[in-house]
DNA sequence: CCCACGCATCGATCAATGTCAATAGGAGAA
DNA sequence: TTCTCCTATTGACATTGATCGATGCGTGGG
């Protein structure tokens, strides 16, 4: 059993969940098991960067996503998914196109955890 | 090719490449291919435990993380080596002992990374 | 010198993941 | 409806990764 998921991580109660800086107390294995698979979710270059040109646009189309990321349609719609999936970005379809925007509260929470310092 | 990480990750320059925060401006192939491994590096229940009974002990032995973490010594050493070789952690022997410590600059990197909002 | 202990490495196994071609779904236009 | 365009899903493939038993390597104690 590779990564052993404590339980089914309630993504949406993360906010309730976590978290006090890492250097203040050690995590629950819940509490790490919700939050591993956001940082995961940025573990990945594509992904990184495709959070960065969404995040410094504003709201980018995916259309728009596939020639800089290099990457085929499939392969940014998964990208898409992850991300959205671990709460950091979210899309509003727009007729035929989907729109995607960063949600700032994730990014507050990361920040928090990583230690006020 | 799955992650298709651009060049060999010059994890040392990691402090002089990076980075500008996500929200200010798209991060180039290179930097989000540096970053990504350190981000990865996060994205593991067990090293994010791991990672916050440092932090929170200041300095821990290899030999004390086995029973917190639930895991054997092969895999403890695993998780050790993945989280110094993204530079979140020290290492130092004492004698026969291991003992790790966090790089706090490590995690101000991140957080400016973030967004400094 | 030899043994015990702590850690690292190796090898194997199984799950998760990134990727794309092909296909399906859905929305707007004609 | 039918056609076109954009997105999501499926299926397949290769790679990565988490895990542990067995083994090797250093260190310190006897």
């Amino acid at each position: 059993m590779p990564a052993r998921i404590a339980d089914a991580p309630p993504l949406d109660r993360l906010d309730e969940l976590c978290c006090s800086p890492l250097t203040d107390a050690p995590l629950s294995a819940t509490e790490a098991a919700v939050l591993a698979p956001v940082l995961a979710a940025l573990g990945d270059p594509v992904r990184l960067r495709l959070l960065s040109l969404v995040a410094a646009q504003g709201e980018v189309c995916s259309c728009n996503l596939e020639e800089p990321l290099e990457r085929s349609q499939p392969t940014v719609s998964h990208h898409t998914r992850v991300l959205a999936e671990a709460g950091l970005i979210v899309g509003e379809r727009r007729g035929k196109w989907m729109w995607w925007k960063v949600v700032p509260d994730r990014f507050a929470l990361l920040r928090r955890l990583l230690g006020g310092a």
